[in-house]
DNA sequence: GCTATGACAGCTC
DNA sequence: CGAGCTGCCATAG
């Protein structure tokens, strides 16, 4: 199979997340069913112009290494649940087949 | 074919 | 909450 696919793949996805939500490599690879957190890093590093490469960010809430201020911008524009630096991947979390529920009403964001 | 590397993940201290 | 280690997957030398 072509890598190229397989970038292609990681960006539609990218593409596919919500604004105010985000999804960390590994939740990708594991979408996907290929690769691993690494590859899909790679190919955002290489390819990841041109989609909102914010969204994506590591397991742990943290924002991409290099860019960190420019997609916390980001995020506090988009109105990302954010936790200090990172992103509170308890309520940030998102995957493709969860539809477009932005944030459960019980669970109202707090400050 | 082995080693080094990397926008990672999970665990332990 | 930061620092260190091990594990995983693919690519490059």
């Amino acid at each position: 199979m072509a890598d190229d696919d397989y970038a292609e793949l990681v960006l539609t996805v990218v593409e596919r997340i919500p604004p105010g939500r985000v999804m960390s490599y590994g939740a990708i690879a594991e979408y996907l069913g290929r690769g691993g957190p690494r590859q899909v890093g790679a190919v955002m590093s290489h390819y990841g112009g041109g989609v909102p490469w914010h969204r994506v960010v590591a397991a742990n809430g943290r924002l991409v290494p290099g860019h960190e201020q420019e997609a916390l911008r980001r995020h506090r524009l988009e109105g990302t649940p954010l936790k200090s630096d990172k992103v509170d991947m308890r309520r940030a979390a998102w995957w493709p087949e969860d539809d477009p529920t932005p944030l459960d009403p019980s669970d109202a964001r707090l400050p």
